[in-house]
DNA sequence: CGAAGAATTGAGTCCTATCAAATGCCGTGG
DNA sequence: CCACGGCATTTGATAGGACTCAATTCTTCG
């Protein structure tokens, strides 16, 4: 199961500037998509190919934001923590994926990659003058604001008032749809995140999902493969997830 | 304790069209304030105040978004519900606070009046075409929406990983700050939404939301007022929801 | 004053957390 | 190649916090 291999693939090798935004994989989906041909030169100046080994920190809750970023392929892991230790994922950040959209001095949230990852990071000042001079790229980057937001209210609703085999089955169904407009739809979902890192995104404890998973492996519901789950049953996950 | 009676006591009588908004009351901390005295007239052309007597529905889940709102006084409470009749609050709306940031043709989460609410209304399309031409309104919609953003995160956090007893600690200091900015500072929240309003919000039931808040005042951190709440013990409230 | 809804209180249960142990998975190095 | 060590995951046993069901008590308002 290597159905992210596409992404997973990308250089990171020849370090230096960002090779060509023009054939970025992900310029697509990405912010990025709001800037014509004739712009992207503009971009490139500023951009720099940056990246990071597995479970390397792109920048902590409270830093100084001085860098925004679009990851180019991998999987970062979005979390907030509280003093003694407790930790909320809100979200995972897959490649075309924006961080920096609060535009604010200091995070509001510590960043790390779950996989090896690439990410072209603009600096915040020289990204802030550019959004202030298009008004198209602002228009774009409040529409990920926005699709953000409506992610967050139903991640709301999954924290609050689904029970823990909801909560698998939602993630599931949600990391396969959103792979499926990367990649090629496929009933293979890859988990590149460990369990803990799922436990703390459901508001779970690692038993819980470890529990519910051979579960709904025993329901022959998914199948639980290396670096994934396959799933056997979407109508039922569906019916699951709507309750 | 009638803290918010500034707000509360504005008009809903005359009806008809926003009576100026340069004597509007919470222009300042709301998007209006992103436009000149020169453009306000732009905005009383669209604008229309309208009421809702407490219980009514401004707008519902799924619904074609055909109007913004800016409240002007009283709370609404914004959630979304699930087939079964589970019902999570993603969020309380206050004077000042924005509804309709996602712009989308279908709303995401329904709305309805707490108590009697005024509000100020938009029709979407006169909306879209006021952002599309000031690049500043945008500019300030994006900064209304990152603030959401971010409030929906710690909202995840509260939702995921802490107990009952931090979740009311952390909503009742959350509505004072925000009662706060509007009203004066003061050691007495108004709670003009019900203890079922507050669970669904806490993703907790009724039950434990009233327990929680009668051991609080067993303790002698809070005392329970009509319609809201006294905070006798800030520090402490403070340590549990840091904690 | 009385009815209806909201809030509180009580008793018992259940889902998920906690604590603990076993198993599986890899990369390392002999 | 395979044994070893460390880490992730799974599985088991038990406990506990929040839920459920049910009964009062308190408010509000006609």
């Amino acid at each position: 199961m290597k159905a992210h291999a596409t992404y997973a693939g990308a250089s990171c090798h020849h370090g230096q500037a960002g090779e060509s935004c023009a054939n970025c994989k992900v310029r697509l989906v990405s912010v990025c998509s709001a800037l014509e041909a004739a712009d992207l030169h503009l971009l490139e100046e500023m951009a720099r190919s940056v990246c990071f080994p597995a479970k390397a920190t792109l920048f902590s809750q409270g830093d100084p934001a001085d860098a925004v970023y679009t990851i180019t392929s991998g999987v970062a892991r979005l979390y907030k923590l509280l003093p003694d230790g407790r930790r909320q994922i809100v979200g995972f950040a897959l490649p075309g994926d924006f961080l920096g959209l609060a535009m604010q001095e200091a995070n509001g949230f510590s960043v790390d990659a779950v996989d090896p990852v690439v990410a072209c990071r603009f600096p915040r000042k020289a990204y802030a003058a550019l959004v202030d001079e298009k008004p198209h790229v602002l228009h774009r980057l409040h529409e990920f604001a926005t699709h953000e937001l409506t992610l967050a209210q139903d991640h709301m609703m999954l924290l609050g008032r689904r029970t823990a085999e909801e909560k698998v089955v939602a993630f599931l169904l949600g990391m396969r749809e959103r792979w499926a407009k990367l990649d090629r739809l496929s009933i293979n979902v890859p988990l590149p995140m460990s369990r803990q890192d799922i436990a703390d995104f459901l508001g779970l404890t690692i038993e819980t999902v470890s529990r519910t998973f051979t579960k709904l492996a025993r329901d022959k519901t998914i199948v639980i493969v290396p670096d994934g789950v396959r799933l056997m049953n979407l109508e039922h996950m569906e019916t699951l997830a709507a309750a």
